[in-house]
DNA sequence: TTGTAGGCGTTATCAA
DNA sequence: TTGATAACGCCTACAA
């Protein structure tokens, strides 16, 4: 079965191309009869325009893309349904496309705006710290949803809605000390890996310093993992397996996110201790497993379908108004008590 | 900044596209000092070539696809690496492509096999049972991996790699009846749903049957949910707290999938209870959180690695040999026995 | 080693 | 309402 083309249907039609290209196109100026008895035939051999061509030629598309770094994490599952359903809403052809861990995703979006000639753009996960420069070859609107980047760029130069890290972070591990926890350990990652583990670990170490507690690098833990997978169950089960074997003293756990806070509570178990008797844990990120988890677990609940609809909504003004103001947004983190953390004098 | 063609670069560097193209393809026959001229001005200017021209002019791509349906879905995590690392392992360029739930999986395939001059397909979830028949329409090889599609279709035609989710849910079930369980609640999906949820339904009806168990319709639970999201733990969460309030006796839960596990597990919390000392929860596909889960949920372990490696393999067989002979595997689930799960007699 | 010209499959323009 | 033709941006014979 070779590949089909309009060519081929419009001399299985007796028309000619241009005649089927509005038939496909629904195109007004076109007979009724004409356009039923094409689009019979497209039907019965399933002819399928090639996009290619179609977006060679095609002046304008109707479509926002959504790049997203790192699509298995489950933190972006509800910003996804956010997204698609606004951009549906608003009639617009909504692009899912994943960028691989290895690629820059300016890069790809300078390309997909050309090979789909995009109307805008959703950055998703990610850091830009790097190469925002290239961000001016961009000539859609485009808005960093939740890409934890550096604070020195120049902000002037894009939009972003995100939650602020550091003073999140900060938020939960100057709670853990109200709690009069004074030995925190915080599980965090490499310093070598690009990405907000360094941020939370700066308002870690904020929090103590404002509650008189001395920082002790020995309670900083991390490992390198081959499959450099850091935020897995699997990761935060290791690091607090080590911690639990060392010789250090702790009382409560951060955290940096709810899946390495899993596997942390796990580890613990295993160990034959108990959460939070034995020792408080703390997350990030507020996902679904933190409130069912057993017990739920203290997190941060970032916003998602706020930041998301935000995002969208800043994506459209600059659609709509032709804006060429930058917006920037920071959404509060809420601080979720769960069953995972008790005051320190109540420890078992 | 206007978005530039090969033209622009060409015109800058005072060269012909011919030679543009050449440099940026690798070509042989080109000087090298012409060639680092012209990368470095693409260099300068960040040029990026229009993926839809190229598509449409190439004769053929190195581009194997990996199309999936649900692509949030937390099981299909670990296949997706395999799928990764085997394709570039074999020197094909990797494309994943997430298909919408309301999308025919075929006719994207069929799409994206013209668009991008496709070498090969690799189908990810998705139900088959409906349009199989335009399978005939893609002319290169592609294989169904983990698709829960009906029995009916003739399998001579295309090539699969899945597990027997009647076998494996009769096993899981199985297991509960021989712990001593007689009320065993099944939490399942409506039936209109098109998916999996049917297969395991008759595994458990047949389970029972075999141990002797009278089919109690009050057993099978599920509800209708406006998002659809059927495999969250929200919904388990909320069936099993329908299930806890009515008044219908049970000892015992089978979750078709660990997501609705947790959220039954979470239910029975909050109502007081514990598990696996009133209620045991038994869950189905074995993803990370089944095994991190406080108590640790009892399973069928899909061996969702070995599937995408095969499935792969198969690919890469019919590739390499031009084989038309479709290849079936079924691999075995495994029961993983956690901690959610007792003898009835030791119940509490 | 480089350039010219044609064409990939489709849509846009213009004329009929 | 329809059709002929050019053009989208790129690659590739073929010619120089």
């Amino acid at each position: 079965m070779p590949l089909l083309t309009i060519k081929d249907i419009a001399r299985k039609c007796g028309v000619s191309v241009t005649t089927v290209s509005r038939a496909i196109n629904n195109h007004p100026d076109i007979n009724e009869k004409t356009k039923e008895r094409i689009m019979q035939v497209i039907k019965e051999y399933n002819y399928i325009p090639n996009n290619s061509a179609r977006n060679l030629k095609r002046i304008e598309s109707n479509t926002i893309a959504v790049l997203i770094k790192g699509i298995t994490n489950q933190f972006f599952n509800k910003m996804l349904k956010v997204f698609e359903a606004e951009i549906e809403k608003n009639k617009y052809d909504f692009l899912l496309h994943p960028v691989e861990e290895d690629e820059n995703e300016i890069d790809v979006a300078i390309s997909l705006e050309k090979e789909k000639k995009l109307k805008g753009i959703i950055f998703l996960g990610g850091y830009f710290s790097h190469s925002v420069d290239k961000l001016k070859y961009l000539n859609v609107p485009f808005v960093l949803s939740t890409g934890g980047f550096s604070e020195e760029v120049e902000s002037d130069k894009y939009s972003y809605v995100m939650v602020d890290d550091f003073k999140e972070s900060y938020k939960i591990v100057d709670y853990l000390c109200k709690l009069g926890h004074r030995r925190i350990a915080i599980i965090s990652v490499p310093e070598s890996s690009q990405n907000i583990g360094k941020t939370r670990l700066y308002g870690y170490k904020k929090a103590l310093q404002d509650n008189n507690i001395p920082f002790d690098p020995a309670l900083v833990r991390y490992k390198d993992v081959e499959d450099r997978d850091f935020f897995s169950m699997r990761y935060g089960y290791e690091v607090a397996k080590e911690l639990l074997q060392s010789n250090v003293n702790f009382s409560a756990i951060f955290a940096i996110s709810d899946t390495i806070a899993v596997g942390a509570c796990k580890a613990i178990f295993d160990s034959g201790g108990k959460v939070p008797e034995d020792y408080s844990v703390a997350g990030y990120d507020g996902i679904d497993i933190a409130h069912y988890y057993n017990p739920s677990i203290t997190t941060i609940r970032q916003p998602v379908e706020e930041i998301a609809r935000e995002s969208i909504r800043i994506l459209f003004e600059k659609l709509n108004n032709n804006k060429k103001i930058e917006k920037h947004k920071i959404f509060d983190g809420e601080l979720i008590v769960g069953q995972s953390t008790i005051p320190y004098n109540k420890k078992s």
